[in-house]
DNA sequence: TGCCCCAGGTTGACACCGTCAACCTGACGA
DNA sequence: TCGTCAGGTTGACGGTGTCAACCTGGGGCA
């Protein structure tokens, strides 16, 4: 281990910046959050265990911190989505929020598991909003976007959640099975925000109806679309 | 504390049934996995520390045997899910998983993160793709059932996972989001098992399809949909 | 009847954890 | 030149999972 010079006055932060990316790698390695050590952090820096104190009130404090930065970068991933037909664009950000998911699945578990009241969490929720808002004023979605997006966020966490809680799972295809739920999600709440609450047909008769408006649907006829 | 009669021979059973009841108990009123000591656990039955070992090899193996009970408890409520509507039952399905998440949500949060590989899950995703397959015999969701399941699961996973792991955020009525989830989520399914992975017409023209297809859905015409 | 065995525990200890009070140290302003 | 104070370090405390060693009393067997 390295001698690490003393920080001049001032120059304290460039410590906290280590000690965050540290707990960062740590937390990606180590797999979940009790198994990052705030012994371990202050080794990987270089430094005393309670110099973190210096910078972190505590331990949860530092997870904390480095939530908010896996944040922000989920909220650049869905700003970066670009798409002329706002439902398409939709579907593109659900994948981008999965693709964060599962690339960062460490970080998202322990985003996801603690209660969350920070901007930066807002501006997703806000961004997903936004889409769907989109959507709604295109016409494709109906009712409050709010709601709507609750529902595509809760399928979509649902889905990335799964994958990353139980891996043994026998799973198909990643980004198949990504790709079917971002779908579902965005069709049912098409269908949903029509539909509502109203009590629905049997089943024999929904099942003429869908397959009448799905021939609609599909932009271009397959011969060979069944089985 | 009471002094405990010290079991006879072949009576070790007993115990290790007191224990997993202290567990249970302090699981729920802790909230998460490492709040739930071994130290407690054996104060609360009444025993010292170590006894638990005679039991379970180690805590995880005392938390997995907790979670056992719980997915026997998950598979009696959905079993005991009744409808004549294939299509109608699965939905209740759907709510039936809800409530068991949401009345136990520390026992689910515990069952959900760890990796569970026995019989008793097993048996849960069993009985949800049995109620899937009775609605592709009757022709309203088409497909592989099993795929169809996974994708119902990550969104009543997703649901509930998020209204346990964030309370704190302004969620609408919990029985109006998990409904409004699990239709979504089958009336999605049984769009996209017809539409799959075609290329959609634009946004424009899948307002128009699905505002015609849902007049039909909704069993009885409401004079004021719109809103 | 008396002996011993062993299931069913208990005692005491270990290493590791988060956390904190007390102490050190060297650069900088007066 | 000297005090001050940001930026650390040392050593300790209580709590945790875990384990080796020990106790103990009821039942099988002579």
């Amino acid at each position: 281990m390295a001698k690490r010079v003393r920080a001049n006055p001032g120059e304290g932060v460039r410590l906290r910046e280590e000690i965050l990316v540290a707990a960062e790698g740590l937390l990606a390695e180590a797999g979940t959050e009790e198994a990052l050590t705030l012994r371990a952090v202050a080794a990987r820096t270089g430094v005393s265990t309670p110099s973190v104190y210096m910078h972190f009130a505590n331990k949860d404090e530092l997870i904390e911190a480095v939530c908010l930065r896996s944040w922000d970068e989920l909220a650049r991933r869905i700003r970066s989505v670009e798409d002329p037909d706002p439902f398409q664009r939709l579907g593109r950000c659900g994948r981008a929020y999965a693709g964060f998911a599962l690339e960062y699945p460490t970080q998202y578990r322990v985003l996801m598991m603690r209660p969350t009241d920070n901007p930066a969490a807002h501006a997703c929720f806000e961004l997903m909003a936004a889409a769907v808002r989109d959507c709604v004023d295109a016409g494709v979605l109906r009712g409050h976007p709010g709601r709507i997006t609750l529902g595509l966020w809760a399928a979509i966490h649902g889905c990335v959640s799964l994958l990353i809680a139980q891996p043994g799972f026998p799973w198909p295809d990643v980004d198949d099975f990504v790709d079917q739920v971002v779908r579902t999600a965005g069709l049912g709440s098409a269908v949903y925000s029509r539909v509502h609450k109203a009590p629905l047909v049997p089943s024999g008769k929904l099942a003429q109806t869908f397959d009448a408006a799905c021939r609609t649907i599909r932009s271009d006829v397959e011969h060979t679309s069944d089985q």
